[in-house]
DNA sequence: ATATAATGTTAGTATAGACTAACTTTTATT
DNA sequence: AATAAAAGTTAGTCTATACTAACATTATAT
C-alpha cells in the first residue's frame, strides 16, 4: 500500500512535463533574478492558463513554492531535479555539439533525451565528450565516417 | 487548415505509447509469427483491455490492421515505423552495450531515447560505434574513465 | 461435447497535461 | 489618480492513455 503511494508521487515529481517546468524555472532564476508565468510559458510554448495550473500541481508536490501573483521559486526538491536535469542537458549538448549536431532538430532530440538518462550512461557520454575533445584526429574520423555513410 | 489536420496525425502517429506497441507487435510477429493482445500487454507492462482499446485506435490511423478475436499486422506505414525504432533501437543498444551499459536501467534509458532521434544524430552514435569497436584500446581507455570519474 | 481456462472485448472511469474564454490583479503611462 | 496594457488566474473542456469489472469468445482437457 505504502509502496503504490511513493511510487505514485515518485513518478508525478519526476514526470517528463515536471522536469521541463523546472528547467525552465531554473534557467529563467539564473538569467534574470525570477521566473514569471508569461515567461515560462513563452520557454516552453504553452498557454499562460496551463502555466499557472502546472506552478499549482508542482507546488501541492512541494517542487516549487508558490503564492498568487506573486513568482515562483523553486524548493529544495525542484533545486536538486532542476541540476540533475540541467547538468544532462549541457552533457548531451556539448557531446553532440562536438559533431556539429547543435542546430534545432538536435536541440529537440536532447530535450526527449535528456528525461531518460541514468547517472551510468551519463558519465558514459561524459567521458567520451572528454576523449574526443583530447584527440581531434579521432574526432575528425568520426565525423567523416558521419558524412560518407551508407 | 490542411496544415493543421497534418501535423495532428503526424503526432498521433508518432506518439510514444504508438511507437512502443509498433515496437513490440513488429518484434513479436518476428519471434512467433503472430502477435497477440496477452502477450503485447505482457510485453509493455499494462492490461489487456488497455492494449485492445489502442490497437482499436491504432487501427483506424491506419498503422495495424486489426479484425476482432484475430491477431493484429502492421500495415506498410506501421512497419515502416516500426522498422525505423527498432533500427534505433538496436545501434542504441549496441552503443550502450560496449560500455557493458546492457543492464535493466539501460534498457529502460533506450526505450525513453529511442523515440527522441533524428537520423543525422543516430548516424552518429552508429559512426562512432563503429569507431570504438575498430579500437579497442581506445575503448578501454573511456570505460577507464567513466569508473575513475568525479 | 461439455466444462474450464485462457484470451479478448466493452463500458465506464481516472489522470496528466494541454486548451480557450472570461475575469482579476498588477504594472506602466499619461 | 485614472486608465490602458500586461500578466496572472479560474472555470470548464478536450485528448491520450491507462485502469477495473463484467462479459464474450476461443482454445483446451477430460
Amino acid at each position: 500500500m505504502k509502496e503504490v503511494i511513493e511510487n505514485d508521487e515518485k513518478q508525478k515529481k519526476g514526470s517528463r512535463a515536471r522536469e521541463d517546468y523546472l528547467e525552465q524555472i531554473s534557467n529563467l532564476i539564473e538569467e534574470k533574478g525570477y521566473a514569471r508565468v508569461v515567461d515560462i510559458a513563452q520557454n516552453l510554448g504553452i498557454s499562460q492558463a496551463s502555466v499557472t495550473g502546472m506552478i499549482q500541481r508542482m507546488d501541492s508536490d512541494r517542487l516549487v513554492s508558490y503564492e498568487k501573483y506573486r513568482g515562483v521559486v523553486l524548493t529544495s526538491d525542484g533545486e536538486r531535479i532542476a541540476k540533475a536535469i540541467i547538468k544532462r542537458h549541457k552533457s548531451l549538448a556539448e557531446f553532440f555539439s562536438l559533431f556539429g549536431l547543435n542546430d534545432e532538430e538536435t536541440y529537440q532530440d536532447i530535450e526527449g533525451i535528456e528525461h531518460h538518462m541514468n547517472q551510468k550512461t551519463l558519465k558514459t557520454i561524459q567521458a567520451l565528450t572528454d576523449e574526443l575533445q583530447r584527440q581531434p584526429a579521432l574526432l575528425e574520423r568520426v565525423k567523416n565516417k558521419v558524412s560518407t555513410k551508407s
